[in-house]
Order: structure tokens, then sequence, then C-alpha cells
DNA sequence: TAACATTTGACACCGAGTGTCATCATGCTA
DNA sequence: TAGCATGATGACACTCGGTGTCAAATGTTA
């Protein structure tokens, strides 16, 4: 969405796929792409998904087809950034304190965030103006509080406490983002979240003397051996 | 909300008003019972406005001039708690530091919580069955860290740090209470909750030398003067 | 009781979301 | 290369949440 390629937007590795399983590829892209555009020009609400399919030349149905409800295809980057955290997470030292990895991992997310600068900052805009939109965003939150508390379980402390140091991550780091994004982007945000995430290191679980447990992770829906980049 | 009468649900002071007001909250009220019971019976989805209005003997229209949206019906708790909140931080004891206030209201909201264990233990029920309201109940938490912010940041120290402590302490009681409601009730939400705030309470701003800025207290609605019960 | 104000219900309409089915393009195979 | 199986598409119809409009019913006040 940055690069303008010569014939359309192009996704991403087109290649080695069927001329079908690319048409489908591009179709999403185009949608997500041209919903964007709408939806920063106008707002989430105010467009209309026959504007969205008939603008990117396709049904009504078939829009509901790529994304089963209008507000997938604006939070089509979440799956991504998830991943990503994961594989960030996927320490490869496994000597390394557990919240030193997260601290890593969290800068290195902001890093890309302050690269996509522009995209962020006009998405977060029309993330303000649509409780609806805002209220699923929050969701994501939750998503991310669940793989950090695992990741700062694995030092083997208390599964509880380890989840309440990710819960307190998730919601400083959202004040800073948000700080970030009403700044227009100017503020440090690595710089800010790593300020954030110190206060909160006294919060990990202690070395932990409980090693046997790994069961009671709480909430979580992550095999604690997942996360790999694919 | 507590006491039950012989006749009807009777909402709070039906005295002193019109029959025309009388019969407001009456209806209210009755669309608001009605509809958790359907709710909780049935999930939230899978309930219908139609059906609740029949239910409540009024017509469709009549219920969204009640509640705007279908949601608002489940969510009538949520305004009384903040208002709630704020009457708790509303401190007397001006001395007292902002930290300690908020330990103080949040306890004894935990203490009402578990007054109503057997309702608030339902309506989680219901919001864990139904993604989009538990994206809506995300949000109240937004409005809880605006008001925490604030009070946190009566000290006079750095506004930006009480916000930061005012998302941690936010963060980490949704995760205390999710684990209350887990267990059935039977954990002690009170203690856990204490627990896990004084785990945050080296984050508030230590005391402030920086008493003159009383602005940029961030994303708050609230006037720093706000807050008596009514 | 008469005049006024407000609430209600009926109707019509829009947008999101879903099931169904005929049609058409793709990809594989003979 | 012809043909067939598979799967994507578009058209249609329908449900449900949400809203504007207006006439009828109900409450309030003089």
């Amino acid at each position: 969405m940055r690069s303008a390629d010569p014939p359309k937007a192009r996704a991403v590795a087109e290649v080695g796929l069927g001329l079908r399983d690319r048409k489908k590829l591009e179709a999403a892209a185009t949608l997500a792409q041209v919903a964007k555009r709408l939806f920063a020009a106008r707002g989430f609400a105010e467009v209309t998904v026959d504007e969205i399919a008939a603008a990117a030349n396709v049904s009504r149905r078939t829009f509901f087809r790529y994304f089963p409800q209008k507000e997938d295809v604006f939070f089509g980057r979440r799956a991504a950034q998830l991943a990503e955290l994961e594989a960030l997470l996927d320490a490869p030292d496994r000597e390394e304190a557990p919240f030193a990895t997260v601290r890593r991992a969290l800068l290195s997310l902001a890093d890309l965030h302050v690269e996509s600068r522009g995209e962020i900052l006009t998405e977060h805009r029309v993330l303000a103006g649509s409780p609806e939109l805002l209220a699923r965003d929050l969701e994501w939150d939750r998503r991310v509080l669940d793989i950090l508390a695992v990741v700062l379980g694995r030092g083997g402390g208390d599964p509880r406490r380890a989840r309440l140091a990710a819960a307190a991550i998730v919601g400083v780091l959202r004040v800073v983002i948000e700080r970030w994004v009403d700044s227009g982007g100017r503020t440090d945000l690595r710089a800010e979240g790593d300020e954030a995430l110190m206060l909160l290191a006294p919060m990990a679980p202690p070395r932990g003397r409980r090693g046997r447990r790994s069961f009671d992770v709480g909430h979580s829906g992550l095999k604690p051996g997942a996360a790999r980049p694919t």
C-alpha cells in the first residue's frame, strides 16, 4: 500500500499460486484498499458495503465472502500484527528473562509502528471516529494479553502474576500509543514505551520457585510451544 | 434493585412523579428485566428485539425509544456503576494520597460486586457468549481509566504518569475480576484485588513537585471538581 | 371537560448479514 | 485440446437492527 506498482496494487507473494488464488488475493487486497480509502475520507459508518463492493467491481455478496463482517475489512492488519508479535516473542535465547523478551519484542513492534506511521495514524483516525471499531479494537488487546501472559509465565513464576503483569503492560502501552497518535506520531514511541515498560518491570513474576506448575495460564488460547513465523 | 416489591419490579424512587413518568420508569425496568432473562437463557444474539418488546408488551419502536441500541438494554448497570465509582472517589479526606483514595474506592466497588454476586455472574456469562457485548464492555474500562487518571493526577505529579498508572490498574483489575468470575465468585475478590493493586502502588506518580500544571490530563472527559452522588 | 403535550404504535425504509441457486471461470485430466 | 469437476461469482430473497414519519392514544393542566 506504499509502493505504487504499474498494473495494480499487488498484495504479497503472488507467485507459485494458480490464477484462481492470485485473483482471490487481489480481490481481497483491492477491497481492503478501497474500503480504507473510503473510510478515511468519510468515516466507517458513512460508507456502505455496497459502495465498497461497487468501487471494487464485485457484488455485495462477494464482499461478505471475503470479509464476514464489514469491520473485518478494516482490521486486516491485526492478524498479521499478532503473528509478528508472536514471532518476535519466540525468544531465540531461552536464557533471557521473560520480561526482557517481552520488552525487546514490544520495542521492535514500536519500531514497526513508527515505520508505517502514516498508515497507522490514519487508521487510528478512523478508529477514533467509530465507537464500534474502537470497541472491536480493544478486543485485540486481550489477544495480546494472552500471548504476553504465556511468555511472562515461562520463567516458572506464579502464572497468575504473569497474567497480571501482561494486563498492566497492555493497558499501559495502549496509553502510550494513544499519546503517540494524539501527537501525530511526533513523540518518541519507542522511548516512551520503554519508559512505561520499565515502570512495570518489578511486576514480572520473580524468578519462579514453583517450576512444577504449567497449568492454569488462565484465559490463554496459546500453546506454550507455539509461535513460529511460518 | 435489591429489595423485592410485591407488585412489580419497582425501579428506584417512583414517588413524586406523574403517572406518565412512573410508567416510563416501569416500562424501561420491565424491558431491561425481560431482556436480561431472555439473554441469560438463550444468549444475546439469539434474542431479537421483537421478542423483548413483545414480552414486555410494547412495540418494537418503543423499545428503541428507551434503548437506542439493543446493547443498551444490557448495559444499564454500567452508568450507575460509574456514578458509584465517582462518588467513592470524591475523597472526603483531601490529605489522603490519591493512590490510597483509588484503592479504597475500588475495594469498596469490589464489595458491591460481591454483594450482587448472582446478578453479576450471570451478566458475565452472557457477556462471555457475545463478542459484540464483550467489545462494548471493554469500552467502559476506558471510562474508568479516565476517571482514575484524574484522581491519580490530583497529587500534582506527572499527569502522564498518572494516566499510565490508571491504565495499569484497570487492566489488572479486569484480570482479577475475570478470575473471580471464572471461579464462580468463590475467590476473594477484595483480597485479590488489593493484592494486584499493591503490586502497582509504586507506579503512582511520586509526590508532585510540578503542582502548577493542571492541564494535559489526556483523554479525560471529567471535570476535576465533578462527581457527587446526586 | 376542553385544550395541550407527550408517548405510542403502525408503516415504510435503509443497511448489515446470510442462504440458495444458476452461471461462469479455472484447473485438471483424458 | 476437449471436457469435466471444482469452486467463485452474482442475483434474489429474507431476517434483523435501527430510524423517520405520522396519526391515534394517553397523560396533564386549566
